[in-house]
DNA sequence: CTAATTAAGGATATAAAGGTCCGAAAATCT
DNA sequence: AGATTTTCGGACCTTTATATCCTTAATTAG
């Protein structure tokens, strides 16, 4: 569904809210451990996140990222890094999804989309990060 | 979504359906011509295809491919290519899905899952076979 | 100012997906 | 039987995704 580096991104966003307190910083290490993944790789998705403006960055000790300080999407942060493929481009790979030239499956999928879509765009951090902190929601095993 | 193999896949078994009739047999050629998938790739799928029972081959002249006499769903088809993987791992990339140990966003996806898996479960090839053959449904391009 | 710490960013390595090539095996036709 | 056609199957190539390494730049603390 998604790519690594999408999954990684999710968890790393979530996490971060789950920490964000006050502007408390959170560093690499902290964030990689948290979700399970590899530190190197996860400085990059961190990059591209910063890059595109969901998260903030501070260099030097006492540096980190958190959170940008606005409301934010889970398709925001799936199309940073994955694009907008998942909700735009055609199951079969036609060159363009259309009504006007659709595929066999267009109607069947473009149903299924619209419901993905409809979660990505109305599904806020904040909205799913109390289940983190509660305990009784996990980002890693 | 699905790996371009399955994209492949799925448009060769919608493909062949439309052109059995009576045991006909349809070459590589006229497979990998009608949805625009490159020739060789399309063999390599082909006989993945037979290999799991959805098709049938005869070499030789006068041989080629048809699909096997018995009703079949996307799901089958998806599942002979990509595996299960998209109907049933996490998508944040724990371990396993449950809900006993489930990631922050389990609840929205198992509800976006099971429509997907719901369409591809009950569509047949011959549900959607009609749109192609009466020319308002496309393979390619 | 210097040393320490942390993110940024380029270069490189590894793995997987996508795709090609070619000879072997099976079936058909003459 | 021999030539031809078509699938089968293995080896190989190319591209993309995943992951690591290492140097540089920014920031802070002493
Ligand atoms: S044209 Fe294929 S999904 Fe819309
Ligand atoms: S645990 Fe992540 S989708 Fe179910």
């Amino acid at each position: 569904m998604f790519s690594k580096a999408c999954e990684y991104a999710l968890k790393i966003m979530i996490y971060l809210c789950t920490v964000q307190e006050e502007g408390k910083l959170a560093g690499l290490k902290d964030i990689s451990n948290a979700n399970g993944s590899p530190e190197a790789y996860t400085a990059k998705i961190l990059q591209q996140l910063v890059k595109n403006g969901l998260l903030q960055s501070h260099r030097g000790p006492t540096g980190g990222f958190k959170v940008s300080d606005r409301p934010i999407t889970l398709l925001e942060v799936v199309v940073a890094i994955d694009g907008e493929s998942i909700v735009k481009d055609c199951v079969l790979g036609l060159r363009e999804c259309s009504s006007a030239r659709p595929c066999p499956v267009h109607d069947k999928f473009v149903a299924i989309r619209d419901h993905l879509k409809g979660v990505l765009n109305t599904t806020y951090l904040t909205d799913i990060k109390s289940g983190v902190i509660e305990g009784n929601r996990f980002l890693k095993l």
